[in-house]
DNA sequence: CCGATTACAGACCGACTGTCGGTCTAGAAA
DNA sequence: TTTCTAGACCGACAGTCGGTCTGTAATCGG
């Protein structure tokens, strides 16, 4: 049981690769199965065996996207020791990953509508959230009860950021203006 | 022109209140045209005489419920002289108000996925955000080139803790979050 | 009183998602 | 070798949905 299963495996990398670049170029709405099905040659039955339905097809391409997004960030920081240097390096690494368009419409547009939020939450919380979380704790710069929010509310400013940069805003402004905000975040009380 | 500009008046009205519930309680997608159209005994072409499409229909519903948002947050700050202040209350009330699914559904999650983020960016521009970046302005406790984007973030910011204490999280532990976070924000340089 | 405009009706269309019975083949079991 | 089974794959089909189009009745402006 391994070229079957080989086939199998290959069939599914074939499809997510499409699917993610329609996903991201027209969006969740606008991408039909008939055109994934068209693009990579496979027949409905033969998707739905391997994907329950679209939304599941869709969470596939967003597991796979946040998993490569977490391994950029890991290497871009782990080699710096202070939390809060780890920190400001890897919020300004995401920033200049949100100008792809495939995290842009996938991870930061259509996926709370397409999952619903909770479970975009949780995917969340498994990926990105997790590491910044976990780094503004090691800072020791926020009260430990305010930890778990602030880290959401950090995330969600700089998510906004990035979605500007990536909508033709100017890059450098917005990394200023990130590198201003995390500052007075986490500047010692006055 | 009266009686039936009035009676076109009404059954706008009628079918916005109608969508408004349905798009709050099921979510966009799983909204269908045909269920408004039962809900409110009109036929297809008359809600098509109205509105150019479901996603029109959408946005009537978000301007709509925009509109109404921005009404109470005047009313809550208008009164307070201190820009800082202002900032405060209106941030605290806005978390509060997102505790309606109405608001939740419709203005957080469905809008930017369904508008696009473009269309989605300048309706906000012209409601909340349009108020919360006036008034941090005011302040002066930020950087004038910082303004805008530091706008940008505080509202992405508030907005994600406004999610999750609508989501059950626990409202109290928000708000003393957000303070915290305000605080952190806008106090002078040491 | 009469054309024009507007609110409304509902049959109809095309596109789409998801289902279902069935085929074929690789590899395990006999 | 032969038989059997599991899983990859197929494609016709059903059902749903958003949107269009033609027609009708009532109201408005002149």
């Amino acid at each position: 049981m391994n070229l079957k299963a080989e086939r199998g495996a290959a069939t599914r990398e074939r499809v997510l690769a499409i699917a993610t670049r329609l996903f991201a170029t027209q969006g969740y709405d606008d991408t039909s199965i008939e055109t994934v099905l068209q693009e990579s040659g496979l027949s409905r039955g033969a998707l739905y065996h391997h994907y329950a339905g679209k939304d599941a097809l869709f969470e596939a391409v967003l597991e796979a996207t946040e998993a490569a997004i977490g391994d950029k960030l890991l290497r871009a920081v782990r080699h710096i020791g202070d939390p809060a240097a780890a920190l400001r390096a890897g919020v300004l690494t995401w920033i200049e990953l949100a100008g792809d368009p495939v995290i842009r419409q996938i991870v930061l547009i259509d996926a709370p509508a397409v999952l619903g939020w909770e479970r975009w939450r949780a995917l969340e919380e498994r990926h990105s959230f997790g590491m910044l979380k976990a780094t503004l704790g090691r800072t020791g710069l926020v009260p430990e009860r305010f930890v778990d929010l602030h880290a959401h509310m950090l995330l969600a400013a700089v998510n906004e950021s990035a979605l500007l940069v990536a909508r033709g805003g100017d890059q450098r402004a917005a990394l200023e203006a990130v590198e201003d905000f995390l500052r007075r975040l986490l500047r010692a009380d006055p």
